[in-house]
DNA sequence: CGTCAATCTGAACATCATCAAGTTTCGTGG
DNA sequence: CCACGAAACTTGATGATGTTCAGATTGACG
């Protein structure tokens, strides 16, 4: 629960909400994560949140903005997933890098396994022409880039390999984690392959 | 235009209809690929067809049925569009095996990127729980399979390495696609990125 | 030719997103 | 301290949607 309402918890929450809009995304990151991005329903979202259905039309334009807010959530919730456990394991011995680099990868896939809907929305058309989100103009996906440098800067990985394989490096974690929510392979492998993975990417100086 | 209605292509079109199932998953169909499984109307579809909307529940029954079929079909559409291309480049040879190979990884990406909605219908919720679609029991997406023991077949890569890479394989291609899909990756890499894959799978051996 | 099951229609219902108009509240300047 | 305007929210309504069900229509089969 990272996010939440913000000011005031009175019961008494007489017409004007505080801050409605954070509350309005927090129930429908709750309420996605419940039912699927699919069947959410902007009246229970407002329901849950003790507000009339057209109060919502003042924070957004319409449903599918919402969902893009969820999306965005979605993807920093991701994100942070991953720094976090990445940041647990301190060093700047090369092994401390590999370990993260292993940590990111299985971090990925947990989130993508423990979030389904969550995650799948985060990768919905509902994030495309969403700001503050990463696209093409940035330059793919920066969540694992700094990760990379971290391996090049000790030595587990030269700069060159890293530019090429920085890409592949994440569509193949992002597959991994898409085809093993989509049952297509099967949860109990992942570790494996994220091992072959691993030895793959380093393979050209490892 | 692989899936059209069958029987009667007759205006007085009485009652029966012939082969109504397939005629609403074929507009289905159609009708995802210009608004998205998002924004697909089931009273629109049967619209389409010239049928009632209940009709529709008579085959289906209820509306994420339909999409269950309209994604199993992206699937097939999808495998489909691999094997004509993989197909198409003959040979024993190592090297045949490996255009193959290449050939197998552009047209995937080649059909996600024409296809978008399809391609993300056929990897959504709407997929699971489909008879007819690969899941963990088969033990991984079967479309490339067959590619990569053609590449062993013709000691363009050991079967050792072809046991552990097989699902890293798709699961990179599959990535790569999805995340060119979100623009996360631009898509004038992609050849280049498919250039590197290539060079990761067949790095132990070639 | 009559019967039956499968197929489709029509009208209904509940729910949904969305909007226009009205009401309440907050903040601000007099 | 109070009026006043803007912002936040509600009410009520509209049209579209998914879904159901009783009944009409049809083709097939005896």
């Amino acid at each position: 629960m990272s996010a939440e309402a913000a000011a005031p918890e009175q019961v008494g929450r007489s017409y004007h909400h505080g801050d409605l809009r954070s509350a309005l995304v927090a129930a429908a990151v709750a309420r996605v994560e419940e039912v699927g991005a699919e069947h959410l329903s902007l009246r229970a979202v407002a329901a849950e949140v003790g507000v009339s259905p057209s109060a919502a039309y003042h924070h957004f334009a319409d449903k599918d903005a919402l969902l893009g807010e969820v999306a965005a959530t979605g993807l920093h919730m991701l994100v942070e997933a991953v720094s976090t456990d990445v940041a647990a394991i301190p060093g700047d011995s090369r092994e401390a890098a590999r370990l993260r680099f292993r940590a990111a990868g299985q971090a990925y896939v947990s989130f993508a396994l423990s979030h389904p809907q969550l995650f799948r929305v985060a990768f919905s058309p509902y994030c495309l022409d969403q700001p503050g989100v990463p696209t093409t103009d940035d330059g793919s996906v920066p969540v694992l880039t700094e990760l990379l440098n971290d391996l090049v800067s000790t030595g587990g990985m030269n700069a060159a390999v890293r530019d090429d394989s920085e890409d592949v490096f994440v569509a193949t974690l992002h597959g991994l984690a898409t085809l093993a929510l989509q049952g297509m392979i099967p949860a109990d492998r992942v570790p494996q392959l994220l091992t072959k993975i691993e030895q793959l990417i380093g393979a050209d100086d490892l």
